[in-house]
RNA sequence: GCCGAUGUAGCUCAAUGGUAGAGCAGCUGAUUCGUAAUCAGCAGGUUAGCGGUUCAAGUCCGCUCAUCGGCUCCA
């Protein structure tokens, strides 16, 4: 046998035999996996020559991985032997766990998981050596028709004659890259999570499996600590909230429609107001085009051809017309009314647009999924040399409009062009480079997603992320030649030409109502004072003698702007704490006869800190700071 | 749209196939209170809707609707 040497992360080497296995040379407690050269290889691995070996443990960022693709097929197994006729599907792992796809005749219910979670124990607790075997094409073939395995017989048939992998634990098999534990004993913090249907393939039109999810973790705390994040993220559903704290509502009677409370109109109007200065500081004209338009206009936009299945039709005096969808082919009529010069671009039509989208019943949620929502949509028309310009233009406005709400990290992502597209390849090669030239030049990565663009144009996605660490699509950029192409939009140039300007779809916030629920779940209901309908509650020790004070106090309050109720009911003041604090009023100011006498007030915040008695005119002033400056933390200290 | 689960008072939840109940909220009265629930009384329901099985249905069966979790789609 040839010696071959070993390099190892400290930079030590060792030589060893060629063949031995990896785990023997690098002689490390807790192999999980290893690293060959960079690639990630089971921990039991061969070593055949010279190589740079990194082990995987359990604090290596690609333990996980590891961990939860064995994990999937844990439950694999367990499923196989305790249910009759399984046909297996894949089983990846995703960001908080793994999955697999089964077909059987037994409908798994959350009580199947107790048991299929014991037998995963079992199997845990026998120890089995999970195994890899290399088989060419045929050899595959061989064991898949003999498990009949028509799921992964017909993905076999996709790939090419490179050699297939195939890992073993006891009795069950199953076709899998890898790699894998070296035995199912160590894994030992798993739970299912969920059963749900899927399609094979992600195809809507060929079978549905079942998919159970499940996750697993190195240590139980890990696994705790994402049970208490779910758990969190649970109570801070807009849904839930929204009906606590009376901001809106669903009902039977319009599925997808949902209905803003006085509170939640609050909100709304806030940061509507806000969302307004900040456009017409950045020279941005306000518009609103009529909700009902006729069916001709939507098939000269091309709306109709590639949106129709999306949208209402309604007819007045036997005439079609279309609920819009979208607001730019209004704006471009409304574009159409003046002959416009290349002095006033780029010119910017902005609509807090309301418009309805056919949406398929099964995926309505709350506010976040709807079939009617208010979008701050705008279109900024410009020359064709200046579309760069106009993106970062937009892009900045992106940028300082989520700071200002709260939301310090986003991302961004380049949308190419989709099957279903309208105007050349090269007009949409041209605009998805100033798309991805216009990101880059601001210093801001972006990853591309290939043919998710709109069918007018490439898009940039903004996401952000909220305080639970989940993503949001809110923010689209769209570059479009084709409508202006449509609807023959012109403006004369400087060389007294007319050309046809480009046309800049946005949306930053995307829809209000999905952006009102993801502020919502983002600070759990307890807004910022800025934005936050109840404010300032002020309860008087007792409602006869210091009501008239609490009275004088809320009209100061509210002069000044502020959200203030003056609680005066016959309750005790425990309780009209209890109440303001779980409805998350930002402040609440107890008076009794010390504060009517001295002029002051005891500032009670809703986090329970009680900061004493202060006077009203340094707690007004103070208030009126935190909201100017959009404060998220309270500056009452 | 597809798969699955769920639907009881305004809210949160009980109720072996055998008279639908509690707490909170609401109303009335008493109480005027110093930092997260004062006390008492009253009222509140075609158990999502429609149909079926049964002597008897909140409970079992079917259909419809809605919601939730996924899939597909998407702001």
């Amino acid at each position: 046998m040839p010696e071959i040497a070993i390099r190892l992360p400290d930079g030590s080497e060792v030589r060893c035999p060629a063949g031995t296995p990896a785990d023997e040379a690098v002689k490390t407690e807790g192999l999980m996996a290893v690293l060959v050269d960079g690639r990630l290889r089971d921990a039991y691995t061969p070593l055949t020559a010279d190589c740079a070996v990194e082990p995987v443990t359990a604090d290596h960022p690609a333990a996980l991985e590891v961990l939860r693709h064995s994990a999937a097929h844990l439950m694999a197994q367990a499923v196989a032997r305790l249910y009759k006729n399984v046909e297996f599907a894949i089983g990846p792992t995703i960001e908080d766990g793994f999955y697999y796809d089964f077909a059987l005749e037994h409908k798994f219910t959350p009580e199947d998981f107790v048991k299929i979670e014991a037998e995963m124990q079992r199997i845990v607790k026998e120890n089995l050596p999970i195994r890899r075997k290399v088989t060419d094409k045929a050899g595959a073939r061989a064991i898949m028709e003999g498990q009949g395995a028509k799921y992964k017989l017909e993905l076999l048939e996709e790939v090419g004659d490179e050699p297939l992998s195939f890992y073993t634990q006891g009795e069950f098999t199953d076709w899998c890259r890898g790699p894998h534990l070296p035995s199912t004993k160590s894994i030992r913090h798993f739970k299912l999570m969920k059963v749900a249907g899927a399609y094979w393939r992600g195809d809507e039109k060929r079978d549905m499996l079942q998919r159970i999810y499940g996750t697993a973790f190195l240590t139980a705390d890990a696994l705790k600590d994402h049970l208490r994040f779910l758990e969190e993220a649970a109570k801070r559903d807009h849904k839930k909230v929204g009906q606590q704290l009376k901001l809106w509502s669903f009902h039977e009677e319009g599925p997808g429609f949902p209905f803003f409370l006085p509170h939640g109109m609050v909100l709304y109007d806030t940061v509507v107001d806000h969302v307004k200065r900040m456009h017409f500081d950045r020279g941005y004209q306000q518009v609103k085009g009529p909700i009902i338009l006729n069916e001709d206009l939507w098939h000269r936009s091309g709306h109709w051809d590639h949106f129709h299945e999306n949208m209402y039709f309604t007819a007045i005096d036997e005439k079609m017309n279309a609920v819009k969808p979208m607001n730019c082919p209004g704006h471009l009529l409304i574009y159409k009314e003046d002959l416009h010069s290349y002095r006033e671009m780029p010119l910017r039509f902005f609509e807090l647009g309301l418009v309805h989208r056919h949406e398929k019943s099964g995926v309505l949620n709350g506010l976040l999924r709807v079939r009617a929502f208010t979008q701050d949509d705008a279109h900024l028309f410009c020359e064709l040399d200046h579309v760069k310009e106009g993106i970062k233009e937009v892009n900045q406005l992106v940028f300082d409009m989520y700071r200002d709400f709260g939301f310090t990290e986003f991302k961004a992502a380049v949308a190419t062009r989709p099957e279903k597209a309208m105007g050349s390849p090269e007009l949409w090669a041209k605009a998805e480079a100033a798309l991805a030239e216009a990101l880059t030049e601001q210093g801001m990565a972006f990853k591309i997603k290939p043919g998710e663009g709109a069918f007018y144009g490439p898009k940039i996605e903004f996401n952000i992320k909220d305080s639970l660490k989940r993503d949001w699509q809110c923010g689209t950029v769209q570059v479009d030649f084709s409508m202006p192409e449509r609807f023959d939009i012109e403006y004369m140039a400087a060389d007294g030409q007319m050309k046809r300007p480009v046309m800049i779809h946005r949306a930053i916030l995307g829809s209000m109502e999905r952006f009102l629920a993801i502020l919502t779940e983002n600070c759990g209901g307890a807004f910022p004072l800025w934005l936050n309908p109840r404010q300032v509650a002020v309860v008087p020790v007792s409602e006869e003698k210091f009501g008239a004070y609490a009275r004088t106090v809320g009209g100061r309050l509210k002069a000044a702007g502020l959200r203030t109720v003056v609680d005066t009911r016959d309750e005790s003041l425990g309780k009209k704490i209890r109440e303001a604090t779980q409805l998350k009023t930002n402040y609440i100011l107890v008076v009794g006869a010390k504060e009517q006498e001295a002029g002051t007030v005891a500032v009670r915040r809703r986090d329970g800190a009680d900061l004493g008695a202060r006077p009203l005119d340094a707690v007004v002033e103070t208030l009126l700071r935190e909201r100017e400056t959009r404060s998220v933390n309270p500056l009452m200290e």
